[in-house]
DNA sequence: CCGCCCTCATGACATCTGTCATGAGGAACT
DNA sequence: AGTTCCTCATGACAGATGTCATGAGGGCGG
């Protein structure tokens, strides 16, 4: 018998999701959580054997407590479930030691699937994410542009952006022009969204 | 028995709802569709008595399917579940008949509830909103205000703006100074975040 | 019929942004 | 020690943007 930990903010989901796999004769849901934090502390009592895990949630976002369960329950194999699935994420996630990572929109088939396969070891990324990740390249832009461009990304204007990152404003916009650039856009807002999309920031 | 069409385009999600209504002894899934056009087109041949309609769909959105399912199939009540609940999105529900609008974050039994409610004619609304929506207030902006500033979600230079809004650049500037003013942001970026986190566009 | 508002436009002006050249200081690698 | 890259900064310039005044035309309610 696989003990499940599930995390996800929206009740209806997790309650679903948590019907369905229960239906399977292998696995079991063994607790549920609504935050990040509460995953956290959950999954220290319980020591589920696979913590399935909703990649936005208000606090701790669904990268960071794989990365804590990884460090303090190496025995728990975490994977992750999101909406939105970004090239970004997927890189963050494989490096904080998911071993799976899945969108939404596959079959409950393909989730108790790939809940065995981590749980014996195994890895599971789902091929179209994987395919936009790969194509996606790595980030062509340094820390420091990346920092600028995210504080960008909310339409705040220069002088904003340049006291946020302690920083001149003819330092950001030097940083900004350069981001401009590498991201082919005609605007800072544009790269921003741009390099969002592509998972760079 | 109720008859219910579910439409989502999470098929993990759209499983499990189905699994976990179909444990309710009145109700019964009688059809999925995972786009905005497959649960018009469903609809029309099973013609169930309650849909419950995800608002974010790759083609249509909720709403518009809402819409036209008052249209065509005035006894069948819509009702509406989402991830991000936007004040404005509720507004126009409501403008397109929906009898219910529901946070995801809710338990599977309001759901059902719900579902049960509308049913009989009745209208059920998340409390919190509710409250979001009728403290959003209504938009101070004009119809054209709205458009152009929709336009400018994207970070497009005003240029592409004029273009795509078959206006000259000296109109788009005036409206969007505007808007700028109505939302009290300091340039067009940020008001275009502004309205759409209010509703407004 | 007369305001009032929305739509669309132009011109002028100040300011904000994007781009480029240039340079100092530091970390990393050879 | 030398090279290369990143970080941070300044100054200058062109072009984009925000603001304001102004006006023509149309629809709608009083």
């Amino acid at each position: 018998m696989i003990r499940i930990l599930l995390a996800d903010d929206e009740h209806l989901i997790r309650g679903a999701m948590a019907a369905l796999l229960s239906l399977e004769d292998d696995l079991e849901v063994v607790a549920q959580a609504a935050t990040g934090a509460e995953a956290l502390a959950t999954a220290r009592v319980v020591r589920p054997d696979v913590a399935v895990i909703d990649l936005q949630m208000p606090d701790l976002d669904g990268v960071s407590v794989a990365q804590s369960l990884a460090a303090e329950l190496p025995s728990c194999s975490t994977m992750i479930v999101t909406s939105h699935g970004r090239p970004g994420h997927l890189k963050r996630a494989l490096a904080a030691g998911v071993r799976g990572f899945l969108p939404k929109t596959v079959s409950s088939d393909v989730l108790a699937t790939v809940v065995r396969t981590v749980h014996t070891g195994g890895r599971y990324v789902d091929p179209a994410l994987a395919a936009e990740a790969i194509s996606a390249g790595d980030s062509p832009l340094t820390p420091r542009e990346a920092d600028v461009l995210e504080l960008a990304l909310e339409g705040a204007p220069i002088d904003e952006i340049a006291r946020r990152a302690s920083l001149s404003p003819g330092t950001v916009r030097n940083y900004l022009s350069s981001a401009v650039g590498k991201t082919g856009a005609s605007n800072r807002h544009e790269a921003a969204r741009v390099a969002r999309a592509r998972g760079w920031i």
